[in-house]
RNA sequence: GGGCCCGUGGCUCAGCCUGGUUAGAGCGUUCGCCUGAUAAGCGAAAGGUCCGGGGUUCAAACCCCCGCGGGCCCA
């Protein structure tokens, strides 16, 4: 049975323990077939899924479900990424820790050890959350970061690139989260507005009184770090003598920038003393401004060099300090200048920084402009607003500070990543050839080392005695059982003896996370502990991720893949979009503005939610919208209610579906013409990751074309009796047509698909025991029919063109109308109304259509008055004679020898009394609308069916149940319709004027009478 | 400052790669219709400078260039 609406829950609900209690799922993945190695980018155990994540799994089910359907044996492996600062800050919010200081009273091992279980009940949470979308993966067996084999993989990784020579230990200017402590990242860092002292500092130069370099900085706090100052070789900069409070003073800075600067200072009057370039400028010496207060800025020496990347804003002239700032680095490392970083892991000052010593970063802004207030060297102070770097777990504002850091030299391996991502099949194309391409041309080396506990412990042990490094590279090299945690601080514990004789420890750091993730490709299937899949599959057929990924997943994966077996990890990568609320904005819990995808199940069901996700272009972004995500829930309902019209006639009658046995008419042939062509795109679609328009020519298919025209088509003989060849054809065109494009939409809409299967086709034809066990279908094209398609097409047209003129006359379709007139000059539409006339003929019902090149109207030419008489004067009158007498519109007007403008003439054509008229593309309708007895009585016979009908309705009975029926009209109203009236609401007997039963009062334009009907028993 | 993407009726989006009838859907509005698929469904009407400007072309929503606006990423 099929219920009379459309429950998803129900649906679902029914599905999801069919497919559990048959271990479908199970017997789906048994079968064998050609290998097909997807890699499922691990999300991040955060403990519930958001709509951006359901929509990431949703495409990634649809294509594997279609993959399965077409006989490949899918690596369906889901991954966790579960170590890293998100769950470590969790766990310190949970204790109420601020700092490391606090984990290390709490205890390093009992730290790690929540991270484990937070990270461990988040994954089960989650994985419960996936399986309700219906996403069909082996979640049994999961890859997880956490697991020994998978550290054994990372460790694997860095050691072939120890190998290549490409990991280095260096000190270097990173990203740092002075709250998280460790390096982060660019990948890591989230850029956001803040404000920040926008100050304008004159460095007075060395033996030179009162003369000065203006330098800008929005970080007065690195100030007191300050070694040089840059300026650019080619631009041109000056010596001003500017007048404040009537004192003078000496500024150097460019030229061309000056004036912006000098009138923010107050200066009233300024002059140029000297110009010179910048390059004239380099080796200038200035005094340090803290070179009192900070006492290793008295040992060195501070100079004006010249560096390119200096830009023409502000001063021109640019703070330099090394520990602080990369390009600074760069430049220090290259005019081997000291490196100073007075600022600890805290983002506190330490005793390098004298009297500043103890104090934040942050708060040491005011204190550093104060002292140099007092020391009258602040030219202008102000505020700006800026993008600037935040820590992406915390958001605290970032800082750059100096470190030794490991790291991966991407620098030497990017012209191979530039050079494998153009092997890769990017979809969209764009992804690949331009976004990914940029984000690599522009990277620099990777920092993989971070200063935390809960990760992945970098393999590096060093020998205290002599500095002898050695890399583990697998967990064989250490004694190593299945009980023992790999992680911090269990790991540090080991240590190995060193040639020397030393003791050698391992570093502290663990892994980035980024770094974990990079490795799933081959850890997801236990490379390199076990050798035979990856053999067997790698590298990954497919991958697909948001385009959040450019510079996370599918660049961590290129640059390890690189690094272990020199190319790219992947064949094809579809990337998608992210999820915006309807106004185009980031969901987030501080907007208010966050849809679950529970929320969305709940109103719609999984198969409409997935249907709508899948509907847009996967590139793209999805602003989500509710009214578009219920609007697929109620065509949803048509197709439901399509499927049932279907199997409510099928089933009546037994029907068994063999194949297509009987004689199809034209409509039937037409439809699966329609099928077919939908088939064959479907797979080309599919092939090109295109799942939007697939979705998009389902539904356009199964209700504009099966549902509102074929259906309507084929009603009535789906009522002729029990083995009309007629019926028979029309049901094996249903059912095929049902059959093959619920298959093909089954990916996308598995619960609702698997339904149909097992309570429409079960019901008709042999079946597997899951629809996920057949064959996806493939395209007969034979059943392909152009012709028929155009012709069909303009037989809708005309269609609706004839209701728009009933519209016009207001002659409602139920009433018969005596002729149709199509008035066109293309042979084509003439050829499509004579073979499709009886189609035509019953959808318009009309009793008779003529085709005709020209109908015949009556041309009615007018003067026009406006125009002739000024020309024509007294003789209008007789040319309106003239006129009249006119048949046609003649080539020439000529009229008493003058020659007349076309405009002289009006036409108007006047088509027959009873005739309305609509256009449509390529001819005319014109539809006869008086009405004679015959038709007068038809349209009573059939406007009493269908007041019986709505009766029988009401009265609940069945559609096979006969009945009675009373009529208390003029048995002449209705003369030579009784049979019909009878044989189409299966009453038994008709009897005028007398009423029983069921009683109910009409009145039908106009006329009011009473029905009553009983029940035949 | 750089890279990429997006901009199509009031709203949400197809179409653009591969130029070619009168630019399509759905929602919403108005007016109708149909009905044993029916607490549904169907049609019609109104509503569009396809962001703007230039170019290529017989022909541009589509290809190219320059702007404008929005988003993401980077500096």
């Amino acid at each position: 049975m099929i219920p009379p609406s459309y429950s998803p829950q129900k649906v679902e609900a029914e599905v999801s323990k069919f497919w559990k209690e048959k271990k479908i799922y199970e017997k789906v993945k048994s079968r064998s077939g050609r290998k097909f190695y997807f890699v499922d980018g691990p999300p991040y155990t955060t403990g519930r899924i958001h709509l951006g994540t359901a929509w990431n799994k949703i495409i990634k089910d649809t294509i594997l479900r279609y993959k399965r359907m077409n006989g490949y044996d899918i690596t369906d492996t889901p991954g966790w990424d579960m170590h890293g600062l998100p769950i470590e800050v969790k766990v310190e919010q949970e204790f109420g820790f601020k700092n490391k200081r606090d984990i290390e009273k709490f205890g390093v091992e009992k730290f790690v050890q929540k991270c484990m279980e937070y990270a461990l009940k988040n994954k089960d949470a989650m994985t419960e959350q996936f399986k309700s979308l219906g996403v069909w993966m082996d979640w049994e067996n999961p890859y997880m970061t956490i697991k020994a084999e998978y550290i054994n993989a990372a460790w694997f990784a860095i050691k072939k690139a120890h190998e290549k020579g490409l990991l280095e230990r260096k000190l270097m200017v990173v990203n740092w989260c002075p709250r998280c402590e460790t390096a982060l990242a660019d990948a890591e860092v989230e850029y956001a507005e803040k404000e920040d002292p926008s100050i304008y500092v004159k460095f007075p130069i060395k033996n030179e009184p009162n003369t000065y370099i203006v330098i800008w900085t929005t970080t007065p706090w690195t100030l007191p770090a300050n070694i040089a100052v840059a300026v650019n070789p080619a631009f041109e900069y000056a010596k001003f003598r500017a007048i404040k409070n009537s004192k003078e003073e000496f500024l150097i800075l460019a030229k061309d920038l000056a004036e912006d600067v000098l009138s923010k200072g107050d200066y009233k009057h300024w002059e140029i003393i000297e110009t010179y370039n910048g390059k004239e400028l380099e080796g200038l010496e200035y005094e340090h401004i803290f070179a009192n207060e900070v006492p290793k800025q008295k040992i060195w020496t501070h100079k004006v060099y010249t560096a390119s990347f200096v830009t023409a804003e502000n001063t021109g002239c640019v703070h330099i300090a090394p520990g602080h700032g990369l390009e600074d680095y760069e430049l220090a490392i290259s005019k081997n200048l000291p490196i100073f970083n007075p600022v600890d892991e805290r983002g506190v000052y330490n005793e390098d920084a004298g009297i500043f010593a103890g104090l934040r970063v942050f708060e040491a802004n005011d204190v550093v402009i104060d002292k140099l207030y007092e020391k009258n060297l602040i030219l202008y102070e102000g505020k700006i607003i800026h993008r600037y770097g935040h820590c992406w777990r915390c958001k605290s504002p970032i800082i750059y500070r100096s470190t030794e850091q490991w790291f991966i030299a991407i620098t030497k391996i990017k012209e191979k990543m530039l050079e494998e991502i153009n092997k890769v099949v990017w979809i969209p194309e764009w992804a690949g050839s331009a976004r990914f391409k940029d984000w690599i041309s522009n990277a620099k080396d990777w920092c993989i080392s971070r200063q935390r506990y809960w990760g992945i412990p970098i393999p590096v042990w060093i020998c205290e005695k002599c500095g002898e490094m050695r890399i583990v590279g697998s967990i064989d090299e250490i004694e190593w059982k299945e009980d023992i945690d790999l992680h911090k601080p269990r790991i540090d514990e080991i240590t190995f003896e060193c040639k020397c004789g030393g003791v050698m420890k391992r570093v502290p750091d663990v892994f980035d996370v980024w770094f974990d993730s990079g490795v799933a490709s081959w850890a997801s299937i236990g490379y390199p502990a076990k050798k035979e899949l990856f053999e067997k599959l790698w590298p990954a057929d497919f991958i697909t991720e948001g385009h959040d990924q450019t510079r996370g997943w599918f660049y961590s994966q290129l640059g390890t893949s690189i690094i272990c077996f020199d190319r790219a990890p992947y064949k094809t990568v579809l990337m998608h979009g992210f999820t915006l609320d309807e106004l185009g904005r980031k969901m987030s819990k501080s907007l208010g503005n966050v849809i679950e995808p529970e929320e969305v199940i709940e109103q719609i069901g999984v198969d409409c939610f997935r249907l709508y996700v899948l509907s847009s272009a996967p590139w793209e972004d999805l602003r989500f919208s509710w009214d578009e995500a219920r609007n697929i829930n109620r065509m949803m309902n048509v197709i439901w209610n399509a499927v049932r019209f279907a199997y409510t006639y099928m089933s009546l009658d037994n029907f068994k579906y063999e194949g297509i046995k009987h004689e199809l008419s034209v409509e039937d042939r037409w439809i699966l013409s329609r099928l077919e062509r939908f088939v064959k795109s479907a797979n080309n679609e599919m092939e090109n990751c295109q799942l939007h328009r697939v979705v998009r020519n389902f539904l356009e298919f199964f209700l504009g074309d099966f549902s509102r025209w074929y259906i309507q088509l084929i009603r009535s003989r789906v009522w002729e009796e029990k083995e009309s060849p007629s019926k028979l054809a029309a049901y094996e065109t249903m059912f095929k047509v049902i059959d093959k494009s619920i298959r093909i939409i089954a990916p996308f809409a598995p619960f609702i698909s698997e339904w149909f299967y097992q309570n429409f086709f079960k019901s008709f034809r042999k079946t597997e025991e899951s629809i996920f066990l057949e064959d996806y279908p493939k395209a007969e094209e034979e059943y392909i029919d152009d012709e028929l398609e155009i012709k069909m097409k303009i037989i809708r047209q005309i269609f609706e063109a004839t209701s728009a003129a009933r519209n016009k006359a207001k002659r409602k379709l139920r009433w018969p109308l005596r002729e149709l007139i199509v008035e066109t000059q293309k042979e084509k539409i003439a050829e499509a109304v004579e073979s499709l006339k009886n189609i035509l003929l019953n959808q318009c019902n009309v009793k008779e259509i003529k085709v005709v090149k020209n109908f015949e109207k009556k041309v009615v030419i007018k003067p026009n008055f406006k125009v002739v008489g000024p020309i024509l004067k007294n003789k209008v009158s007789e040319f309106a004679k003239f006129v009249e007498n006119l048949r046609e519109l003649p080539e020439k007007i000529v009229f008493e020898g003058i020659e007349l403008g076309r405009d002289a003439l009006i036409v108007e054509y006047e088509i027959p009394a009873g005739f309305v008229y609509e256009s449509f593309e390529g001819g005319v309708v014109y539809l006869y609308t008086e009405l004679d007895k015959d038709l007068i009585r038809e349209a009573y016979a059939r406007e009493i069916v269908r007041r019986i009908q709505e009766m029988r309705k009401e009265m609940n009975l069945n559609v096979e149940d006969y009945i009675r029926s009373y009529l208390d009209v003029d048995p002449e109203l209705v003369e030579g319709w009784r049979e019909y009236i009878m044989r189409e609401t299966r009453s038994k007997e008709l009897v005028f004027g007398e009423l029983k039963g069921y009683i109910k009062d009409w009145d039908v334009e106009g006329m009011k009478f009473k029905i009553g009907i009983e029940r035949w028993s």
